[in-house]
DNA sequence: GGTAAGTCTCAACTAGTAGTTGAAGGTCCC
DNA sequence: GGGACCTTCAACTACTAGTTGAGACTTACC
């Protein structure tokens, strides 16, 4: 049977490659006995499977459609919803923290903290007594800042996402500049649609390139 | 009961609520006389839960410990691997395509797709025959970028985005640089490693200071 | 040609998840 | 005091994701 495929999943099992058969997730050839002959792309599609099921919990039906819409080259938009739905996407938690709470919860260092408010990235809400306060936005910007603080980046490097994000606001903004001039209720219902599904694509967009960038690099 | 719940998920019963009690991912007080009493950051709790259910497919069991690791503040790299995990996140599924296989699996039209290419967003390789082929990498890029475009942006504007990819490669790449000096796999390895959750946390972090900034637009 | 190891189908079985239902009883409130 | 609600607890159900076993066939090797 594929051992290549038991590296990354040990516990394959001959019974559980005739399940997903019999589910329709496969379709590998046959041989003129009646034996299953896995291609390369069979092994690619199997490895898919498994890791939707082992990294992302997804139920067997969901791969299913999931693989079936990406073959008939669908919507991507269907394909791709790993993260919030639209209409949440700017659902606050209404939570408000501290700076020693948002320490605790980001496990940022105070010096940490303070380099990151210079820089832009985090925008405490500063109240009449004089204290500030931190809102989830900020717990979410928080935490990603100090995995990558913890490799080795810095409050200045750090400013360069910002400042790319801050470019990608503005250009959001263009976009529904129009909806949002005037106060109606239902344009801002539909700018926040727009704003919503275009800030996911464009941190998709962005990753992606990322992403491919590296993977070249490193193929070198 | 909460009939606020029921707005968003209609099918939610009153034996629901108790198996989730049952299961340990809510504990409401109770009054006196032993009937259940949901304080408004219970029926936030069971919102998430019911989310993270129906758009995700969580178990409830995952969902409990990611509550519970959110609640003693822990590491988030832990909290929020909604993605591919560190080892595969550049795993290649080996996809090749011509430029019409592309076209139709991202949806875009063969003028969006020339001006992507134009302004640095996909890089076919280019085959001895004068052919050119795209990868999985361009799939991703090219799918994120027609969401975009659908919106209303166009080549110039999806530029913006590269530029500051690239720049964020650059800064990614300085980290593991050293690493890479000399061709030791294990360094290879590390390095890989260390860009995978880099390059995680930096869309992340991309990602939070967008939405951060655009709620705040929203609540003008 | 024999035999061990592997594969085939098909049906039955199992373990786990996510609840629902029903019985017996207590509480709330007009 | 009666109807509508709530409580617990055990039993039951539906569904998912497989496993197991029987009986038959194939492949590889001596």
């Amino acid at each position: 049977m594929i051992t290549t495929l038991r590296e990354e999943f040990p516990e394959l099992s001959v019974s559980k490659i005739r399940f997903l058969e019999g589910q329709g997730l496969i379709e590998p050839e046959r041989s003129a006995s009646g034996y299953r002959l896995f291609s390369p792309e069979d092994v690619q599609r199997i490895a898919f499977i498994l890791r939707e099921q082992r990294d992302n919990y997804l139920p067997l039906k969901v791969i299913k459609s999931r693989l079936a819409s990406w073959e008939r080259g669908d919507d991507p938009a269907d394909v791709t919803p790993s993260g919030p739905p639209p209409e949440s996407y700017f659902a606050a938690s209404g939570l408000s923290m501290t700076p020693e709470e948002l320490i605790k919860a980001s496990g940022l260092s105070p010096r940490h903290l303070r380099e990151l408010v210079d820089h832009g990235l985090l925008t405490p809400m500063e109240l009449p007594e004089g204290k500030v306060v931190y809102r989830d936005d900020d717990l979410a910007i928080a935490r990603a800042a100090r995995r990558l603080i913890r490799q080795g980046l810095e409050g200045r490097h750090l400013r360069v996402i910002r400042l790319a994000a801050d470019r990608e606001v503005e250009l959001l903004q263009q976009l529904v500049a129009p909806l949002l001039r005037h106060r109606n209720p239902d344009n801002r219902r539909r700018a926040a649609q727009i704003l919503a599904d275009s800030a996911h694509a464009g941190a998709q967009l962005g990753e992606s390139i990322v992403r491919a960038r590296i993977r070249r690099l490193l193929e070198r």
